[in-house]
DNA sequence: TGATATTGCTCAGTATGCTGACTATCAGTA
DNA sequence: TACTGATAGTCAGCATACTGAGCAATATCA
């Protein structure tokens, strides 16, 4: 009988559980109310501006529905703007907001919290290697899930 | 500037999504129509006749408002039952039905063979060690949940 | 025993994440 | 240029997850 332990599907349901309750703790505790998606929504479009938001899912990944209601959410709370694009009329350009800079720069810290507490049951070299593992494997499941992650055309 | 490839909490998410399509996909195709978690909960029934949904729920980490869905659920499908406790009224006695029985029998194999796939990118001990590091860094994390793992009180 | 705290469960509300369908638009080609 | 297929975005619907509140029942202890 397998128990759930040897379930790399369990597993990473565990990890992923975990993640999302230290981020939003971290976050909170630093006095602001952003989720981990968001908080990745909108530091790759300050990386990216104007990017559109099929684009933006394919650089981290999310469907492009799920990318719609994140993208309210910014705009909602005046982090990022959405505005038609002049060379394609289906298309709408993303910008962050001096208020979503603001945000993202104060709330880097706890950011970079979070991903420590997240492996602090580990040694330095344990966190590298459960790192690269990871990578490793999602690399080669990428293209099994509805949004893969996909690099800028350019 | 850290890209998302260097957050253990985005590869957490990325694992996960894959583990979840992966899932998904190896289990419809032998035929079935049965989520990661409403797996995990009915093999977990199984394994405990008569337990309660709170124990369920600390068994395979649920938050107990959302093991309330996935029962509805295991039962509208004829999997399991929900039955009052004569112990302790407040309490539903949970068992699985010889329907959940056969069903826990025949999607085996595509259970595991979506564990394979999840790490065919990575060499057995590759995969071992994976496993290993995310069970330390997810025992150090347990309480950071609001949904963490219990053991049976017995 | 009686007041209080705790526990098992449910519900409303919010945020992902997905499937599938639909509209508007664009691109390529006959 | 008219047709065809692909693409950007949205929407409805379903299934996790969680917060917080509430109800009923049980446990505890003065």
């Amino acid at each position: 009988m397998k128990d759930n332990n040897d379930m790399p599907g369990h597993l990473a349901r565990r990890f992923q559980q975990i993640a999302v309750a230290v981020f939003l703790a971290e976050v909170e505790d630093a006095g602001f109310d952003l989720t981990p998606v968001q908080y990745a929504a909108l530091a790759t479009i300050k990386a990216n501006p104007g990017l559109d938001q099929v684009t933006l899912a394919g650089l981290i990944a999310y469907d492009r529905t799920t990318i719609t209601g994140v993208i309210d959410r910014l705009v909602q709370k005046g982090l990022a703007e959405r505005r038609a694009s002049s060379r394609d009329r289906r298309a709408r350009e993303l910008e962050i907001t001096d208020e979503g800079r603001r945000t993202l720069r104060k709330i880097t810290p706890a950011v970079e919290s979070a991903q420590r507490i997240l492996l602090r049951g580990l040694s330095a070299k344990e966190g590298e290697d459960l790192m690269r593992l990871l990578r490793k494997a999602i690399a080669a499941g990428n293209d099994l899930s509805r949004a893969p992650l996909r690099d800028l055309q350019a």
